[in-house]
Parts: C-alpha cells; structure tokens; sequence
DNA sequence: ATGAAAGCGCTAACAT
DNA sequence: ATGTTAGCGCTTTCAT
C-alpha cells in the first residue's frame, strides 16, 4: 500500500521513473522541467510513475550539471540578536519564493571569520552569498576573487566597490543623538562599540553641538553587555541624563540595570537607541529608536545577489521611532 | 599578483590541479582526503598549486557520488522567536564543529507545512533534517517513507516512533502553575495556545488543586499576541492574581501591557512563564520561568541525528528559574 | 514527440 | 606511490 520507497530502499532515480512509465529519461525531465513539448498522455503518465514512486529529484545532481544549487548564503554576526533573526527571516521568505534555500552562518562577531565562512559557502557552490557582518575595504578584492556573487545586507559604512544598500550607521546614530539634544538633556553617554560608525556618529553630534561628550561603555552586542554597561551606567547616573544606546538589545540590559537601581527613565536617564526591533517596542518604557527597514534591505539584497542588472547601492537613512525612553511620551497608563 | 582565480575565469576543478601539479587526478584526491599515503614532495607540490589557482572543491559533485551533502536540515516554527533563535544558533555551532552546514527553514507556525518543508529538503540531498515544529502521530510514517533520517529537537509531547528528546510540555506547566498555586494565588488564568499541550498542563494543575480556572486568553505565538492578551489581561484583572504565559516572548508582550495599564507584577498580576530565553532574565520584572536546557536539547538531537546508534529519548524535565514575576523575590533596587 | 548519449567534478576500486 | 577509470543522477544537444 504505501509508496514503494521504504526507508533503505535504494534511492528512486529518474531513470526509475522512466523505466517504469515506459520512456526514456528525457521525457521525464521534459515533464518536470518544462523542455520540448511532450504528449498529454504521456505527461500523464510520468506525473503518475513519479507520484507512485515518490521520486524526489537529486539536487546534488542537478546542481552539478547546471553550476547552481539554488542555495544561498547569509552570513550574519549573531542571529540570536533579534535585528539579524528578523533579517535572516525575511531573507528566507523572499529566497524561498524564488527557488532557493538559505545557509546561514554566525560569526559571533568575529567579523575575521567572514572570508573563511564565505569561502566554505562557496565551495558547497551557493549561488551567491549575502554578508551582514563588516567588511574591510581590503576585504573585497579577496571576496571577490573567489568567484562567487555577493552583496551586503546591510552596508553600514561606504565600502568601495561593493553591493547592496544598509542604513547610514553614523546617520542613525547622529538622528538618535540629535534628538536627545533636541530635549535639552546636555551630558549624553554612549553605550556600545567604540570601533562601531556609530560610536563616531555620537561624538561627532554631541561635540558638534558645543557639548562634552558624556561617559561612554565600551561593550559588545550581547545581552549581558548591555546589562554590564547599564549597571555602571547607573553607578555614573549623576554624570549623565541621557545616553545613546547602538542597539535594542543593548537597551534591554541597559533598561535591566536601570531598573534594578530604582533609577527612572527617562526621568532620570533618557534613552535613544537603535534598531528598531519588535523588543524595543515591547520594552518598558518602549524605546525610542532609529528602525532600520528589515524588509526593503532584504529584498534589496536578495533582488541584487540574483540579478546582476539590479543595481541599488543607495545609503538609507533609518526612521526615528519615537516612544517613550527618550521623554516624548508619558509612559501610556 | 592575484591568484589565478578572477571573476569571469572558469572554475578550477580538481583536474586543473592535477595538472599544475603535473599529478593524476587520484592524487590530489588522496593529498586533500587522506586516502592512500602520498610521497610527502608531492603533497607538498599538490597543496602548492591548490593555494596557486585557489581551488576549492566542487560540493555538488562530492555530494553526488558520495550519497551526502554534509549538510543538516531544520524545520523551526519562527526563527526570530528568541527561543527558536537559540536553538537553531546552538545547532548551527555543532553541526559546523562536525563539518556540516544548516538549512534553515521557518513554518511560520504553520506545521501543516512541515512535511513539504521536509520534502524540499530531502531533495536537497540533506544527510538529516532536525524538526522542531510540532509533529502528529500521523506524519511518522510519512516522514519515514522519504528515507531521510530525522529527530525531533525538542520533543514536546511523546510520539510514538521518533527519536529526540525534549522537555515535557504539560510537566513544565504544571511546574510553573504550582510555583504560583504555592505562592497561595488562587485564580490563575492562561495566555497561549489552547490547542499546546501547555494548555492541559495549566489546567489539569489548577482543577487539581481544586482551583477553579481563571480566564484564558488564546494567541499564537507572536509578540503581538502576547500583547493583545495583555491589554484584555488587565481589563480583566480583578478576575485573577495570577497567570501561566507560555513563553517568554507572550509574557513580553503581556508585561508592556500590564504596564501601560499601570498594573504592578506580582502586585496586581503574578506572572510565571516558559521557556528560559535571555529575555526572560532582561525583562522588567525578570520572569519566573521554565527553563528549556537549549544546549542539551541541540547537543542531543545532533547526535542522533548523524549516529543512528546513539539513542536518547528521554522527555527532559524543565528547570523553574525563580525571579522577580512571581512574587519570590521583591525586585532588586 | 521521443530517445541516446555526453559530461558536470568528484571518489574509490583496481591497476601498475 | 601513483595512475586509470567507472559511475553518482541530472540536463541538454542532436538524432530520429
């Protein structure tokens, strides 16, 4: 009764299916593939043998004989933080409308592995690889040398010669800063990495501006950083009351600390942060943050890995999103 | 000076090596995988040429002959939930420590889906697929019938015939929904699904202490949801003192409404949740919590998955993980 | 409308 | 220690 291919039966091939609805195996590629026309009732046929069999096509062969496994690469610093789980997830809606799959690989912010990652993604023969985490502008001969297409998800800074658009890291950062500054709060801290655009696109705004710079908490994108840099954010509470926070995940520890030493924000420390993610919204207070749009930077990406003539390397500007941690809004209640 | 290898050059195939290396083909096979001994100088001249015309094998065609593409299929409910997110970040670590690459696949909380997903990727020539989405009774033997080798990740509820293990949904609620009967709060409501074993295990616990259930309050797993259910949550909360949320990202969501609404956890509302995720231990107040041991659960299902011999199919129970929402401890401040 | 056959790049059994 | 060669399952050109 069940189909013939039992677990450890041989594989069923094409040539299976061929033989046992009587044609050549041509004819069933025909049928599958769409080539030259084949008779309606063969065609039926075929359709019957294949559905009796369960034959399923070997896509290592496939891939083989035409050059592309219909499998594309993404390689992001850290798909557990929120911003990179929801990019990874619209990259694969809109891959998987097209024919393809997605191997996504972590670096866990250890961008010197990015070359490595992306070389092993190209000898399993991916069709194209999209790279979220930072690229050096020595970085892109060597890329590209490899042979393979690829495009940056989110191109945070201007790198020469490289794909894809990203939002203006240094931009955001400045539009979140600026905003703080708009609220009259003068001694604005910094949160983050001190090698990231954005820690250049806060001091530039707040030196700009006439003021001193406020402390800054030199952390990586985790969750435990930022909790880290909020506890001693709010032992140094008196010597700033606002601070810029590079990410939503980062703000989550931050307003963790916070929390913890019964200091109020915005009332006693405002936030601006960044991202945009659906945790920045559920946050309490919800935080105010530059949103970066998740879904046109995938299609964006994913459109131009695949056609080489789609060509957009614009720099976006990200949303300021205003809610409560910066002072705006009275918390809702 | 460049490799040889330029964009726009034909791939360098194994061949091409051989030549260089003025070696057989055989060679270059043996000097990269080790099969009979090679004369140390003409390995040396192989390894030579490989890093001369930056060549990287061909995947498709190792995978075509030798029946396996090192590569692991996984079928996750939502990705971007930060529990999934774990997960499939902690499969992702040892799949690659042992040579395989991950394909990600998202249902979106469709688990219909979860058999064609599981097709597609069996046609990838996958040497196993990891399946986290929940699995009836009735697909084992579909699922067998495809010859791909397959674990449960995290075996929610016991199904005859499958491999994984997991943590005991309706034992982990029960677990929660005990912590908060002990703590004396006598109606407690529900917010998940009603079709999650979670469901049962909540209520079988209260009736079972002769409790009458508080209200239920029916979402699927999204934010969104958590916050919907929150909003009526607190519409209604003189109607209970306390409630089992299924997972961490509801009790997010269900918390920022709470807040807004100016109710207080655990004054107003105790909240005792699922899951375990960083958010859990960020969130304002930190939720009490069952914790699912991520890291086992991958370790355990990867195993299985690539040695048949290994077996392990015990239904793990989760861990309470006590803070601030039930009550226990008064935040700290 | 259908069939025969070459060849994609690799591994491994079998020569030498 | 090294070389030769037969396929793995597929697509596609060229015949028929």
């Amino acid at each position: 009764m069940a189909a013939v291919s039992e677990p450890g039966n041989r594989k069923v091939t094409r040539r299976d299916v061929a033989r046992h609805a009587g044609v050549s195996d041509a004819v069933v590629s025909y049928t599958l593939n769409g080539g030259p026309p084949v008779a309606p009732a063969t065609a039926a046929r075929v359709r019957e043998s294949v559905r009796l069999l369960g034959y399923t096509p070997n896509a290592a062969a496939r891939a083989l004989r035409m050059g592309s496994s219909r499998l594309i690469g993404i390689v992001v610093p850290d798909s557990r933080n929120p911003f990179w789980a929801e990019l990874c997830h619209a990259v694969e809606i809109l891959a998987r409308a097209r024919g393809f799959a997605v191997l996504v690989v972590n670096t866990d912010d250890d961008s010197s592995l990015t070359i490595e990652y992306f070389q092993s993604l190209a000898s399993r023969q991916v069709d194209g690889v999209l790279i979220a985490a930072s690229i050096e502008e020595s970085d892109v001969a060597r890329l590209n040398a490899v042979g393979v297409p690829w495009a940056l998800l989110n191109k945070s800074t201007p790198v020469a010669g490289t794909r894809g658009t990203g939002v203006d890291l240094v931009a955001g950062a400045r539009t979140a800063t600026d905003h703080l500054i708009g609220h009259g709060y003068g001694r604005i801290g910094f949160v983050g990495r001190i090698d990231d655009p954005r820690y250049l696109g806060w001091r530039d705004t707040v030196v700009g501006a006439g003021l001193e710079p406020g402390p800054v908490f030199n952390t990586t994108f985790v969750r435990e950083g930022g909790y880290t840099a909020g506890r001693e954010l709010a032992a140094a509470h008196n010597e700033l009351d606002a601070v810029f926070v590079s990410s939503d995940m980062l703000a989550t520890g931050v307003l963790r600390a916070l929390h913890e030493a019964g200091l109020g924000v915005p009332g006693d420390v405002a936030i601006a942060s960044f991202d945009g993610s659906p945790e920045s919204e559920y946050s309490w207070p919800g935080l105010t943050t530059v949103r970066q749009p998740i879904d046109e930077l995938a299609l964006n990406a994913v459109e131009q890995l695949l056609d080489p003539s789609y060509i957009d390397n614009r720099r976006i500007e990200g949303n300021l999103v205003v809610r409560e941690s910066c002072g705006c809004h009275p918390p809702i209640s």
